[in-house]
DNA sequence: TATAAAATTTTACACGCGTAAATTAAATAT
DNA sequence: ATATTTAATTTACGCGTGTAAAATTTTATA
């Protein structure tokens, strides 16, 4: 009687119709008839029994499967993306998987290897960057449906989805000159990210475009333990006198977080306020900005836009079932957020 | 000639092998001779292929699969351990899954459900803690062999592996009584972890021990933005001037984090050096604590012991394939981490 | 070289499901 | 009520692998 259901032809039986019907079922409750499909949820309620998804995977054309990769899972502003972007997939019906490619290359290219072992039906990757095996990541987007967010990758992917460094740097530029000093670029020499690239570009067009002398602070440091580079790096450059001006715009808020722990151990009061010493502003609203002494001034990525539009796109790629004809490229407009620091 | 290979059977038959042969190999690459090993490596070099994960997994007794389980992967701490952990399971030849809980009991069973489907030959999960499902969770880990984590839940799963809450707090209340006035314990009122429970307790003990009076300071506050929480009500307790002691002890480094930030606010100077105002210390050694400001006293954990203990022990059961006869419970040292604010 | 032991290969079946094609039942139109 | 259309169900086969048992080959031992 209450016999161990051990698969679906058992299921099917106590259900008292035939397997194919149950398997009809599972890939959409609605396509069979109403009274089967009570039949059905009855036993469901009676019995424990859920389709092995190994074998669904090895015998449906596509798997449900979308995986997600993010450069650095350590970091609090891709896990909240992540997360948001996790849940969109959710409410599309497919089943995420998360990787992080933990700043290194190599690790990218596993994510990227591993995620081919389980058929994806398609792929949002950020990826590193130009730390990127830019020709492995081409040759797995060639075989899987993908778009990029985050950071572009010179025509890999379907699409890419991400902020529009010109409007943000060029917003918060305007902002810092119009308020105060103009702000110099606190920067990282050999940056990883291609964003940095990009807002570099932006600051020196911003600058010129309000007849401001640019000034480039570009310092040493390797690897994305960012906060350190701008405390250790940070910390020189405010002990070396070599500020001219007392405004320092930081290429992303990892940076200013970690030079806003240099300036306070230098005693240098930071903010906007009468008596300030320095006024720091960074770039992405990092989940922390908020809570720094004083709180950071930066700008707002909208990655509920992006990652809405990351997703709607894979998914009609995915429906498709047919690359689409021209790379298509969206840039988001960010947000100032006014805080303490600047 | 160059046809695609589509199968083992293909695959075994460029090699000149049998493919029972082949599926040996792939198994273990040690158990066949050494010149068929030869002929399928340099088989390999030439086709592209690799076997179908989801037929493997249908038809292993075991899949090679192990479940990890966060309460918060937003929270860097958390994201950290993840790190360490997934590259331990590696390491022991499996596939680590990670899943974050995102604090919410309901997500946490979802995690343990989505596992369930994907028969893992075990789970590493650190519980949410108060705030779980235990009756779910432990009917899980009756399952599907657990281990649990950072927080321990009553009976639940093969072991538990944490830290020593007892000897890390005491170490902290110590040194601070030792070098300044007796610190008061700022907690949340309902903190969602349990881990915060046993903080209170092991803080009244060690005061007890010093001979000094206890007091709790705990604040409203709901959820897991810990930050939040130490800023408006951090904030509320040094303007309300409830404060009898120049010494706060925060039951974690998320919730000093905030409090930092609101004595910063306040005008408070904080550290241990002549002139300040407020000592502050946390418990974590959060990766943010470094960069705060000041830089934050607290104790680490040992998260290197405790994931290597963890994957240890999950392995152990995975090949010994019982039951173990008791709970294995181990509790890993803390260490005292001095900076600048306490 | 003969023999025993070990390793390998082959044979044969199982795993649990998707899905096309054929069949049957239900719904609609006449 | 009957013919027609449409939807639901069943039949039958295939997916790519693991694995036990039997047959064979290779290696080690005497």
């Amino acid at each position: 009687m209450n016999d161990k259901i051990k698969n679906m032809e058992d299921f099917a039986s106590v259900c008292g119709i035939s397997r194919p019907t149950l398997s009809k079922y599972f890939n959409a409750p609605d396509s069979v008839r109403k009274s089967t499909r009570f039949k059905i949820e009855a036993a469901l309620e009676k019995f424990d029994y859920r389709p092995n998804i190994y074998a669904i995977n090895q015998n449906r054309r596509q798997t449900k499967n979308i995986g997600l990769v993010v450069p650095n899972l350590t970091d609090p502003f891709f896990a909240g993306i992540a997360r948001t972007i996790e849940g969109l997939i959710i409410d599309a019906g497919y089943n995420p998987l998360l990787l992080s490619s933990h700043g290194g290359p190599q690790q990218e290219i596993t994510n990227l290897e591993s995620l081919r072992s389980i058929k994806p039906a398609g792929v949002l990757l950020a990826p590193l960057g130009r730390a990127s095996d830019q020709r492995r990541v081409n040759e797995f987007t060639r075989e899987v449906p993908t778009v990029l967010f985050d950071a572009n990758l010179d025509e890999a992917g379907e699409a890419f989805f991400g902020s529009d460094n010109n409007q943000s740097i060029g917003l918060i530029v305007e902002y810092l000159c119009r308020t105060g000093e103009a702000p110099a670029l606190f920067e990282m020499k050999n940056p990883i990210n291609p964003n940095a690239f990009k807002r570099r570009t932006a600051y020196l067009a911003a600058m010129e475009k309000l007849g401001r002398e640019p000034e480039l602070i570009q310092v040493d440091g390797e690897g994305w333990n960012f906060e350190e580079v701008g405390f250790l790096e940070g910390g020189k450059v405010i002990s070396d006198g070599r500020l001219r001006t007392n405004t320092l715009l930081c290429s992303n808020d990892r940076l200013a977080i970690g030079l806003l722990s240099a300036a306070f151990e230098a005693g240098l009061r930071v903010g906007h306020a009468d008596g300030c010493d320095l006024r720091v502003a960074g770039h992405d609203d990092h989940p922390f900005s908020r809570y720094t002494c004083p709180s950071l001034t930066t700008v707002s990525q909208d990655y509920a836009a992006i990652g809405q539009c990351s997703v709607d796109t894979i998914m009609r790629i995915i429906d498709s079932n047919e690359k689409s004809p021209e790379r298509e490229v969206k840039l988001f407009e960010g947000r100032l957020i006014m805080r303490g620091s600047a």
